[in-house]
DNA sequence: CAGTGGTCTAGACCACTGA
DNA sequence: CAGTGGTCTAGACCACTGA
């Protein structure tokens, strides 16, 4: 079986970009089947009247994706398990959102404060100075799924009620300009407090999930930090995740 | 300030890989400091005597790792927040090990069972046919800390006990040339049942932190399904996330 | 405008794999 | 042994950034 590939030099899209679309999309889409040989990249290079680095490119692309593997001597393949997206930095409101659940927000604070020292550990900023505080309710299907306690530094973004209650802060960023480049997590469970199991509709002491979360833009600026609290029975992290070589 | 960087061509270790090291140990020394511009690309390669090709596969490397952002137009520089390495399929041994814990392990089934519905379905084999079954209880400093139950495919590994005892899974896999691909976890949290509370020295109902995990070779095999639960006041899960571009 | 990284070519030699 | 990917060279032209 001949896969059909081909690109379009007219086209302002990278050619190995092209490539390494059509190739994602035929493994996708079943056209490619898992343990398929890609055959050579010498081959491939000139049947597409591509040069060999630009092949390379493409397929290294879907490698570092987990769809493919190279092995020396062997050839490139398609890998057989379905990976799925390897884990990425996500909002819980655009997940939320992918997965149908129609997510609705209900900002319950939106106010500046004085940062706490362990606010301001985490933000860069220094103690007691104005960071902006913000708590909201998650909810799917009307019932209350998490409890998020963000802070940011101060003149990043305007922190629009209504706009918090349409769609995800990360997306409000991304909007305003702001490269989001790395965070550092911590998940964790907890018994939840008296106020706590209020808010989410849960009895005291219930078990929670918990997340701890640090922000960074791609300046190395802390742009968020958050606590959240998820109610275990409607949310658990979900992910892929690859060995690097 | 001129960074020192040489390459040695009588080694057999690739041009673009000591160059890696290179650049990557001065940031971690503090050498190149965060926000540092590398200097452009032609002008580094000029100055090792390498091509630009090489030079830049050594950079993409640690752009991957979260080391160095590159702009258009601007160069390349050291990116400021400390970026530890991201998240890694890593074995909870070898993390306990590292953070000098430490740990011990006690093996309490060691077993070959028919597969339940589940774990055939994880697994990728037949309902009731013969898979290997472990149960292991990780200690730190002489306290229980998780309570790991697996489930492997037969013929893929000698289990022994003792040497389950020694050290972790993953690395017992590795060791008998398994090449470990990628993982889909779950994290959640759940209370504890009488069984699971006795195990781990905890009271009923106390949160638990659970992961479930089927991780797959690189020839798409599940090589292990795991679920494990752990006790919240000992473990959480802590990792840095990097933004695909 | 000058300077940067992004993309691309057309080769070369090598190490490793499996028959 | 033939076939594969891994590494490397010495260029080229372009798009984008910021002064």
């Amino acid at each position: 079986m001949q896969l059909e590939l081909s690109v379009d030099r007219g086209s302002p899209v990278p050619l190995y970009f092209q490539l390494s679309q059509q190739l994602e999309s035929a493994i996708e889409h079943g056209v490619l089947t898992p343990g398929t040989l890609l055959g050579n990249e010498i081959e491939l290079a000139a049947r597409l009247g591509l040069s060999r680095p630009t092949v390379r490119q493409a397929i290294q692309s879907l490698v570092d994706k987990g769809l493919l593997v190279r092995r020396r001597g062997v050839g490139t393949q398609v890998v057989h398990s379905r990976v799925k997206r390897p884990l990425e930095l996500s909002s819980l409101y655009d997940d939320l959102e992918t997965a149908g659940q129609r997510p609705s927000t209900k900002v319950l604070v939106n106010t500046l404060v004085a940062a706490s020292a362990e606010v301001a550990a985490a933000l860069g900023v220094a103690e007691d100075s104005e960071v902006h505080q913000l708590e909201r309710l998650r909810c799917t299907h009307g019932e209350p799924m998490a409890y998020l306690c963000n802070y940011l530094p101060p003149g990043l973004l305007d922190l629009d009620t209504g706009q918090l209650e349409a769609t995800g802060l990360y997306r409000l960023m991304r909007a305003a300009g702001i490269t989001l480049h790395s965070a550092r997590q911590t998940i964790g469970a907890r018994a939840a407090t008296a106020a706590e199991a209020e808010r989410l509709g849960e009895r005291s002491g219930a078990p929670l999930l918990t997340m701890e979360r640090v922000t960074f833009d791609d300046t190395g600026r802390a742009v968020e930090f958050g606590t959240h609290t998820y109610r275990p029975s409607r949310y658990s992290f979900e992910f892929q995740l690859l060995v690097r070589p």
